[in-house]
This record gives structure tokens, sequence and C-alpha cells, in this order.
DNA sequence: ATGAAAGCGCTAACAC
DNA sequence: GTGTTAGCGCTTTCAT
């Protein structure tokens, strides 16, 4: 009967294989300038008793612990999901854990996660921030990496984001190319910046086609099913059936489908849907969701890597991913040339 | 300017405190007997310094992380990231961080997880086994609770799942009630375990209900929207067109859903669909989907209660938690009587 | 009530 | 190439 591995030490190893403690360590790590033997004879050992180093001492010593932590608004929700994904993908292949925590929109919440990320002395983060509390973590010195829309309130700080201008114009002309006007807008409000920077680049198309945007309607909801629903109920009660209505996520499009057949409208007859993040729940409805889809997986897995070089004393700069349009079944066809498209 | 709070040490508060080392950590664990006097003057150097606790150095002398482990199939699939959601709500009350595993269906994946997983000396793991191979683990005496359908393969460990068998005959009762015969089924592939357990049951509510079922017709599929209407397709390819469609899981039954709108035929009016899981995405399709719904959220919750009472050294039991029925869209109306519940 | 000192399991100089 | 030794930051006897 041998030890349990979890209580065997480098010591026992070394009094196994006959070799000293540092030796044992050396091979352990690829030290260079070790024998065959020694090699061996702890190859052996190790294979016999099951022996696996003890990763919290390591740590104490390296400063490091292999674990890093994704800091999103919701789990639950398919888009961050996602994104969660692709970081794990890329974090399984350099042998790092991911520690993920949900900030459920609550900056309390967040504030208690910065503090427990801190102590369980991650090796970086992944953060999207509710609100611009960043505050406390910078002083830290903690390696991060930005995602989402927030990155370019802090323009020192490594970020990756999907590009929203890019997206919102990609939307906005291809409803223009169905002969659809401007359309009713809906956008989350536990999202401030997020919204802010759509209308910002609406505004911005709109300058740039000459469309006049004086008279935008725009309703807040949350971040959710529900909340899109109520958003544009909200709009149908008070204003005129509008021709289109693009959401600024699609949970909230998917929101709308539903206030829409309700209300006995049909989509896309009588009014288009178009959404913007591109989860996967966008396929199943009646008609599919059309969207501008961000690259999630990808955000998720090149932050990762932005967070590896940091880690490593690189800098680590800034990226932006463009969006794609997923054409799907809730806008009507085309009736006009596609524009050229937007360029800065 | 005072030091980083990331490199300071209890030696260092106990310098300026004036207090030794061990008085200073005695404080701080808030251990008895200590004078005003010392609990004061520590409280002050940490409030100036911002001191914080070395985590790391303190696992290695107590053993525990404060990190535990949830490996599931995937993040990206919305019941798992309903279950992860539950855990994560449980765990953060508790200063517990949670470490999330997706083996993505693959156990090689799923052995690598729980290699990671003991080297990264989580204080335990909650665990949905992909496949039988939990030999590796239990060697290492860590702290485990199973959920998913396998828990019943390790009938010594500590479980939480959702009750097939109930979920399965309340789903069929519901079926019968709109007078639909039996239904033709969808399970997925790449969780074996599962799919033969909801068989079982559906076999056993036949024998309880006096119902001939040995035609079945069952159809293996991808777990997710395309796999269910790849297998919807095949059935209807060489079968006449079934009255109802039972699915072992949402994404399979979504999927189904696209089958039918493909060929032309009316949910609930031709053919009756019929879901189990209760995910979201199911509450936005046209017609909306009516599913056996699993408890995602409490069986995360309660897996991590279960999981810290046996770090405690406690016994942590097993538990089965009711399915429940979320009647939307995608059956016809009841015609028949519902049945008495069944009971073992 | 507090201090001194001995480790937790490992790595990294520093010797030889 | 390998062994010796001194810590990493903390908790916990054992004294006092």
């Amino acid at each position: 009967m041998t030890k349990r591995p979890q209580n065997m030490t480098i010591l026992d190893v070394a009094r196994l294989s006959g070799l000293s403690k540092s030796t044992v360590s050396r091979v352990l790590s690829g030290a260079p300038n070790i024998s065959e033997n020694a090699k061996k004879k702890v190859a052996e050992i190790v294979a016999e008793t099951g022996y696996q180093r003890n990763e919290i001492a390591r740590s104490l010593r390296s400063g490091r612990t292999g674990v890093v932590a994704l800091v999103i608004p919701d789990i639950a929700n398919p888009f961050w999901a996602d994104v969660a994904r692709g970081a794990q993908d890329a974090a399984v292949n350099e042998g790092t854990s991911i520690l993920i925590f949900s900030s459920d929109w609550d900056p309390v919440r967040e504030k208690q996660h910065l503090q427990a990320l801190v102590k369980s002395r991650v090796d970086g983060a992944i953060i999207n921030p509710v609100r611009d509390g960043l505050e406390d973590i910078e002083q830290f010195n903690l390696p991060i990496v930005l995602i989402g829309s927030s990155a370019s309130r802090f323009p020192d700080m490594a970020s990756v984001s999907s590009d929203i201008e890019q997206g919102v114009a990609l939307g906005l002309d291809r409803l223009a190319s169905s002969g659809l006007g401007l359309p009713v807008f809906l956008v989350g409000d536990n999202e401030r910046s997020a919204s802010e920077r759509f209308l910002q680049a609406v505004r911005r198309w709109a300058a740039k086609r000459n469309v006049d945007c004086s008279g935008l309607i725009v309703e807040n909801g949350e971040y959710n099913v529900d909340g899109g629903r109520a958003a544009l109920e909200r709009i149908l009660a008070t204003h005129a059936v509008p021709r289109a209505v693009f959401a600024a996520n699609d949970l909230m499009a998917l929101g709308a489908m539903q206030a829409l057949r309700n209300k006995g409208l049909s989509c896309p007859d009588d009014v288009a849907v178009l959404g913007f993040d591109g989860i996967a729940a966008g396929e199943v409805t009646t008609p599919a969701l059309t969207t501008v889809a961000k690259p999630s997986r990808q955000i998720g897995d090149e932050a990762f890597r932005l967070l590896m070089q940091r880690i490593e004393g690189g800098q680590g700069d800034r990226m932006t991913l463009p969006c794609t349009l997923y054409e799907r079944g809730t806008l009507p066809a085309r009736v006009n040339e596609p524009q050229p498209a937007l360029m800065d």
C-alpha cells in the first residue's frame, strides 16, 4: 500500500529515489543539466507512487497560481457564456484554469468579486466592468484585459472589444437596403456605457449617410427578453407602429418579437427586427432573428491570449474585432443596392 | 507613499503596529483572548496600508484553498450555464470561488480537467461525468458531489440530480391527456447514460400505465439544435409522420421544431413537441416550447451546499429534485382527465 | 494576552 | 550534476 498521492511530498520522492530534494525538483520542472539516471529514477518513483507536485507550495514561491479570473455580468446569458467558452478553450491548452465570476450587473457584487479575485492571487483577470469602478483594482497592478465597450474609457489598458461602430453601420445599412428608414432603438439600461456607445455610433452613421436623426426614438429596458418586450410595448403604446426595430442585444430583440406577436403584428412584413450579439437562441425563433453578430468566442480567446502576454510582462495592446451580419428571417428582402462600407 | 498592498506581509503589519507576527495573525483570524488594544492597533494599520492576507500562504498551512471546481459538459449550453449560475450564487455567500471546466463531451478533455483540478488543490468538486471514468478521481479522496444522471452509477457518493423518472412520467401523462399516443423519442448520444435512464423511465411508465411500448421509435442525435433537427428528419424520412415528439433535452426539441417547419408540418396541430430541460430559449420560439423543466439553478445551489457539507467532514447524502411542467404552446389542449401521478 | 520558533511543500541561490 | 540551505507568508504549538 503506497502513500496517498495527496500526502506525498517531494521529500518522499527524494528519499525513495536516493536523490536530494533539489534534484527531484529540477527534474520535475525540466531544468537543464540533469543526468539521465536521475531523470529515470524520478520518473519511476512518480509513476509508482502517483506523486503530484503541490501547486500551492509552488505558487507561494513563484508568486504565480496558474489561475486567471473572468468577470462577466451573467454566465447564464448566452453571449457571455460564449465568451467564457472561448477563453476557457484557450486556457486549457496553456494549462491555466479560469475562475468565473458573474456580477449580475450589480456593482456591489462586482466589487466583492474583485476583492475575492485579488485575494485568490490570480495571475490576471479578464474583466467586463459593469460600471466605471475599476479604481479598486488598478492599484493592485494586476495584469488585466478589459472586454466590452467600457474599454474605451481606459485607454491605457489592454482590451479586446467588438467594433460597435462598424456593427451598427452594418445593421443600419442593411435596414436601409430594405428601404426601411431609421428604426426605433431598444437599448439595455444596466449597461449604460454600452448603450451610449451604441447610440453614438447611430448618430455617426446618420451623419456620414446624411440621414436626419433628430427624432430618434429610443427606449431603455432590462437586458433580457422581458425587458425587450416591455420596451417595445411602451413604444407601441405611445407612437405609430415603426417599420423597424434595432435592439442593442439579441435578448431584447427576441422580446421585441414577442411584443409584435402579442399585438398581432407580423415580422418582418409589418415590422422588421434586427438584433445585436449573434446568440444561438436567435436561430430557433420563427422567423429566425437577423442580427449583427459579435465574435463572442473569439473575444474570449483573444482576451486570454492578450492576458497571457501581459502576465509574461509584455505590453498587450488594444484589439477591436469586426462584427458580421447573420442574415436570417426578420428583415424584408433588399430593394436597394448595398451601400459602400463606411470608412473612417 | 505606502507600500503596495501586494508586497506587504504580516511582518510589516507587525512592525508597524509594534506587535508580533503571531498576535497580528490571531487578530486577523479572529482568535479569542486578544486585547482590545491589539485589535485596534491592527485594524488601524490594515486600514492605513490596505494590507491583505496572502491566501496562498494560508492555503499552504491550512490545506484549504477556498476554491471548488465545477466540471460540466458545456458552459455554452444554457442548461449547464444555469446550473453554474446556481452554484456560483451559493458560493459567493460562502466566500468560495468556483473554477469552471467545460469538458465539451470529450472524455479526454475531462480527464485533463480532472487532473488540472486535483493539481490546483481545490477543496472539492461538483462533477457531471461525461462517461464512467471517475476512477482517476476517486483515489484522491477529494470531496465530490455528482450531478446528473450518472449519479445512480455511484451509489456511495453524494449527488443531486433531477427525478428523470418522475419527469418523464409527467411529460408522458401530459401527452396522453391530449389524446396523443406514445411519441417518438429523440435522445442525445454523447450522454449515453442519461439517454438510457430516460428510455428506461419511458418503459417503466408504459408498464405502469399498461401501454404497449414494444414498437418504440427512438432516434439518437448530437445534443444540440442541429442534432435534434437531423434526428427528426431521419424519422420523418423512414416512418409515418408521428403525432408527437418527446426530446430528452430542449436543444434537440428546438431542432425538431425546425425540422417540422422545413417539412411544412404545423406544430402543435400536425405534430406535438415536448422538450426536457426548461431553458430560456424555449420561451421565444413560435409556438413556445412546452417542456419538462429540471430545476437547474437549484441543482447547482444544492450541489454546492452538499459539497460544503462534505468538505466540512459531513456525509452529504443523495438528493433527487422533482421536475415541473412548463406548459406553453407546442402541445394541443388536453382532452382527457389528467392521470393520477405515478407513485413508486 | 503575547512572543519565539517550528514548520506547510516547494524553489533558487550558492556551494562543491 | 547534485546537495545544502535559506526562505516564500502564514498559522500554531509551546513557552512565558
